[in-house]
RNA sequence: GCGGCCGUGGCGGAAUUGGCAGACGCGCUAGAUUUAGGAUCUAGUUCCUUAACGGAGUGGAGGUUCAAGUCCUCUCGGCCGCACCA
């Protein structure tokens, strides 16, 4: 099939001598390609260079940068390709100057598990297949500027990676600084280099607490002076404020693999994407990026930006931010209360009216969004890894809890929550005093708390909360409510216990029927209904029994009504009448207050009691950023002896990945307690440096694939600078990016990673804007074609024959299957592969047929039948410029004075195609060439003035058979740069409109008017019209109904 | 479970944002051209019914409106994200 284009380079299959001047598209895309390179049509100058005009409006397109896998490009890659291209190219015609970079995203584990089953060095398969990328990106005519290619596997690229990583390392986050950023944002936190806390720290305005961490306030209990503090403890308060840091986190251990896996490379069984070993929750000591520093920011910032809406919403949900309170719960065998305040039973001098609420020792902190429920609070669960575990499990206990807790270390986070299992737990003996009632509740263990999130324990409420009602029911705790219900709630509750839900409900609905005899005939006679209350129900309910009734029966008895109220309401119980407070001071009574206003009134009691204060958390997780695998940048940092970490001097990057020849990870048994070994351990002579004397040992973890992604558009800003990661100048001319486009399976991570970098470089004065992306798109995917039988089986395409167009069996039992549309896949044999496709119908025919497949962001099947419409489109075009027969211009071709309906044509083709590329309507933008191209095609004679500015339209979407028919239109040079047509409006307005005329809604005739005939004109002229007097016969208008230049709808009856 | 997006001919998809549903392309039908064709050109192509007229129609059911693919309520189906976040 591609044969003929590939056998006879002179013609696009042609055998034929008559025809000399056929389309041939091979011949013509190499012509331009080389054209385009060999004049360096798209350099792209920085401001600065000679010849660059900087006069001119910048825009920064930019694509998300492949990762160059063996498979090499598919079709779905260049979707976004073409489309960036198209406009790109547009924009230039319209005088802008254009960065439109390409580079290569080049670390990777995929890279090394490809390496590892073949045995060949990474660098190696990684070089092999960018040159296959960068082959099959050529073939498409981008007009990128290839001068500024990255790779980021690269030592000139990772050099700065590596600075950049330098830069978090020396900088902690002031969330007190207000300032202004060089954009005018005023902005509340800040980056700042350690060196200024230090300072702060030198001159004693600051000082030191007893947790090691920073204090402001100048009489502040335990203060220290810095220079009281040893050089030790100094090291660990710095190292504690670092936004890049060591810590202990608990981590996806897979020790087959001996490396440290994200969430993502997990599955829900426990075991590992790659090879299904299994995976253990273990804590290890890991290099964290302190992203959730940026919460707030990476949040409010989000609304200037030009994003999807659903894609904004992705990243607020994943920062997750919240509001509520901690709450600390002193150990019942510890403290008691006394009338003078907290008593602690062994340390006298904790013992005051308040204790401190940094420092309390024997107490349990929980986070809680409810503190108004703090009444209900009837016992507390921690997350199996909590830290007080140990320590406050009882002997009787402690067997039962160590189980508890090796059980759930062998499970992901993935694991305990996919299968919606029932909810575990041990009790561990303890009691903590509930702060506000003075009651002890029991502490449990349970994995449905986790330990990432909040301080990793609760205080349980099982009236307003479904887990812990849940869990409560399960394990008979008490269940006391602390919110009245609303009306449509405890209605909505009961339609759903009379449905008999479940048996717990049918309980409670038994004991609610007893109560209110009123109720229990409607109730009996709607049970077996398998939804909500009968009207009958309702009626009785909202007329004599009273939904009031009904709230007052559920405060008294929550727990038999099968679920917990989650929602805002009113305050009982807070506390309940038959509860003797104990506690110090005035006691606080929350009950009638709203929700809002008790959250306030209980945060307020417990901050003047030193037992709780308001308090922000978020989903966000600080990032883990260390990998123990080989193809990766080396963390530019050593240790020595003692464990503490000492960074590498700007001067001595990049520090380089040693040259190794077993890059393999070093497997151990599936075992949680092995530590992981990564290979750069191996690399003997690299690993020890010796400085001063003094021996080190590099730091052997290598940051994830994310790093280099996260910055590589301010690269391109200025490739080859081998002293700063970017020029200041070319960053102030060209930031931020214009217009992003890549998949949305970047929608969070990717995204939220580059903006963070952003903000850590912008709050260090490297960059100017607080946001990388202005404009963010997301194209679809493409899909494929796939074949399902009677049992909803996937058979692959080319199992399938097509009987009759749209019937489909399979070929060997003639069974019916139907065409349904899949994820591309080898499995199904759906893949397209974009070289086959260019060899035969060629890169402007693939680039047409891509962008006229549906809207750019929809995801749509591929279907290589629809791609030869395009290949007829590029012919005719041709052919209305080149006579087939002699290779000369058409005899058609003219230089007359265009006729009026000509240039009316061209200029709506101007007005349409302009619109739709200002906002990425490519596939509506061709849909108005084939309309020029159908009105063109048949005139005997065909005007240049109105062909010329149809070459240029097409230009950006098929440069090169618009460049070869510019050149044989007699211009000499490309027309990368002529002026985009303008369009004169006056042109495009037709002289007569036809208008649909309307009889009571439906179209009964449509006559013709002057275009810019007035109302009355128009309404005169339909009601003239014989088939609207037909259809008004015997009918009395009411009402005229003109819409000018559409249609008139009269109203009669 | 929670959140988001989307359902229009045989297929991919249009529809100035409330104003003639089905633009444009594919496929299909008929015709033209001595046409090697996967070429070109012309006409037709939502469905039902008819000689014509007509009727129905944007997943389904209601509603608002002179007018609904578009707005509102409920419902069914598909895709994506998150998933015990206290």
């Amino acid at each position: 099939m591609t044969q003929a284009n590939q056998d006879v380079p002179a013609a696009s299959g042609d055998r034929r001598p008559e025809k000399l001047g056929r389309y041939q598209f091979t011949a013509i895309e190499q012509r331009w390609q080389a054209y385009w390179a060999e004049h360096r049509t798209f350099k792209t100058l920085n401001p600065g260079e000679p010849g660059a005009d900087t006069t001119k409006p910048k825009y920064y397109i930019l694509d998300m940068f492949p990762y160059p896998s063996g498979s090499g490009l598919h079709v779905g890659h260049p979707l976004g390709y073409c489309a960036t291209d198209i406009i790109a190219r547009y924009k230039r015609m319209r005088g802008f100057n254009v960065l439109h970079p390409m580079g290569f995203d080049a670390f990777g584990l995929p890279a090394e598990q490809y390496a590892i089953e073949h045995n060949v060095h990474p660098a190696d398969t990684t070089n092999k297949n960018l040159d296959m990328y960068r082959r099959q990106l050529r073939m498409f005519g981008f007009s990128y500027d290839w001068d500024r290619e990255v790779v980021t596997c690269e030592p000139k690229y990772y050099k700065f990676t590596q600075w950049i990583f330098l830069q978090m390392y020396h900088s902690w986050y002031d969330d007190q600084c207000r300032w202004t950023g060089p954009d005018g944002a005023a902005v509340v936190g800040r980056a700042r280099p350690i060196a200024a806390l230090v300072a702060e720290l030198e001159s004693g305005a600051w000082g030191v607490s007893a947790a090691l961490g920073i204090v402001r306030e100048k009489e502040a209990p335990g203060r220290r002076r810095w220079s009281d503090v040893s050089e030790a403890e100094r090291r660990a308060v710095l190292d504690k404020q670092r936004l890049a840091f060591l810590d202990e986190v608990a981590v996806n251990w897979c020790p087959a693999l001996g490396t440290v896996l994200s969430n993502e490379e997990v599955d829900n069984q426990g075991l590992s994407d790659r090879g299904s070993h299994p995976v253990f929750r273990r804590p290890l000591r890991q290099w964290m990026l302190r992203i959730t520093k940026y919460g707030d920011r990476l949040l409010s910032d989000l609304d200037g930006l030009d994003w999807p809406e659903p894609i904004k919403l992705m990243q607020r949900n994943w920062v997750g931010r919240s509001t509520g309170a901690e709450v600390l719960f002193p150990l019942a065998d510890k403290w008691r209360i006394d009338r003078d305040g907290w008593v602690h039973a062994e340390r006298t001098e904790c013992s005051t009216g308040k204790p401190d609420f940094e420092t309390m020792p024997d107490a349990i902190r929980v986070y809680t969004t409810r503190p108004d429920t703090l009444f209900g609070a009837s016992y507390m669960v921690l997350a199996p890894e909590h830290k007080l575990v140990e320590a406050i499990t009882t002997e009787a206990q402690r067997e039962a809890v160590e189980a508890y807790v090796v059980a759930s270390r062998h499970r992901s986070d993935l694991d305990r929550t996919s299968d919606t299992k029932d909810k575990t737990g041990v009790f561990t003996g303890a009691f903590a005093i509930n702060p506000v009632t003075g009651e002890p509740v029991p502490v449990w263990i349970a994995d449905y708390v986790l330990t990432g999130y909040g301080t990793g324990a609760i205080m349980a409420v099982p009236s307003g909360d479904s887990r812990d009602f849940e869990f409560a029911t399960k394990f008979q705790l008490p269940i006391r409510c602390v919110v009245k219900p609303t009306a449509h709630w405890i209605e909505d509750r009961l339609g759903a216990m009379v449905a008999g839900m479940d048996a717990q409900a049918a309980s409670g609905l038994d004991d609610v029927s007893s109560e209110f005899p009123e109720l229990a005939d409607s109730i009996a006679a709607t049970r077996d209904r398998s939804a909500g209350l009968s009207q009958k129900t309702l009626d009785v309910l909202r007329g004599g029994a009273g939904v009031g009734k009904l709230i007052a029966h559920y405060v008294r008895h929550c727990a038999t009504w099968g679920a917990a109220f989650t929602g805002k309401g009113v305050a009982v119980n807070s506390p309940a009448p038959d509860v003797t407070v104990n506690v110090v001071g005035a006691p606080c009574d929350l009950n009638g207050a709203s929700t809002e206003d008790a959250m306030t009134r209980i945060t307020a009691w417990l901050e003047e009691r030193g037992l709780g204060r308001s308090a922000v958390n978020y989903k966000l997780r600080d990032w883990i950023f260390s990998r123990q695998k080989y193809w990766g940048e080396p963390f530019p940092v050593m240790h020595d002896e003692d464990g503490a970490s000492v960074a590498l001097d700007e001067d001595e990057l990049p520090l380089e990945l040693p040259p190794m020849a077993d890059f393999k990870p070093t497997p151990s048994a599936d075992d949680a307690d092995t530590l992981p070994l990564p290979p750069l351990g191996r690399a003997k002579e690299w690993v020890k440096v010796s400085r001063d004397g003094t021996s080190y040992r590099r730091d052997l973890n290598t940051m994830p694939q994310w790093a280099g992604s996260c910055w590589y558009y301010l690269r391109f800003l200025d490739p080859h600078n081998e002293h700063r990661f970017c020029d200041a100048e070319a960053e102030k001319y060209w930031m931020p990016v214009d217009l992003y486009v890549g998949g949305a399976e970047h929608a969070v991570l990717h995204l939220l990673y580059g903006r963070f970098w952003h903000k850590v470089l912008y709050d260090l004065g490297h960059v100017t804007t607080c946001e990388p992306f202005q404009k963010l798109f997301n194209q679809g995917m493409i899909q494929g074609f796939a074949f399902k039988d009677k049992r909803g089986v996937l058979v692959s395409e080319d199992r399938v024959t097509e009987t009759s167009p749209d019937h489909f069996v399979v070929s060997e039992s003639d069974e019916p299957v139907s065409r349904v549309i899949a994820k591309m896949s080898k499995s199904l044999k759906n893949v397209v592969n974009p070289d086959e496709i260019i060899a035969e119908y060629g890169a402007d025919t693939f680039r047409l047929y891509e962008m006229y497949m549906g809207p750019l962001d929809a995801s749509k099947p591929w279907n290589t039948r629809d791609v030869p419409g395009l290949f007829k489109l590029c012919q005719r075009i041709w052919r209305l410029v080149v006579d087939e027969m002699t290779d000369g211009l058409s005899p058609a071709l003219c230089d007359d004075a265009p006729e009026k309906d000509a240039l009316r044509m061209l200029h709506k083709t101007i007005k349409r195609v302009g619109e739709d590329l200002e906002q990425l309507k490519l596939n509506t933008a061709i849909a108005a060439l084939f309309d020029f191209v159908n009105y063109m095609t048949p005139l005997k004679r065909r005007p240049r003035a109105v062909v010329e500015p149809f070459v240029l339209l097409l230009a950006p979407f098929a440069p090169h058979l618009a460049e070869e028919l510019w050149r044989r239109l007699g211009h000499d040079t490309t027309l990368a740069f002529e002026a985009w047509p303008e369009v004169d409006e006056a042109l495009t307005r037709d002289d007569e409109v036809e208008i649909a005329v309307q009889v009571a809604g439906k179209v009964k005739a449509r006559i013709t008017v002057a275009a810019d005939a007035d109302e009355e004109t128009i309404s005169s002229a339909a009601l003239a019209d014989e088939r609207v007097k037909a259809a008004l016969a015997n009918k009395t208008v009411r009402k005229v109904i003109v819409i000018k230049g559409r249609l008139v709808n009269v109203v009669a009856n």
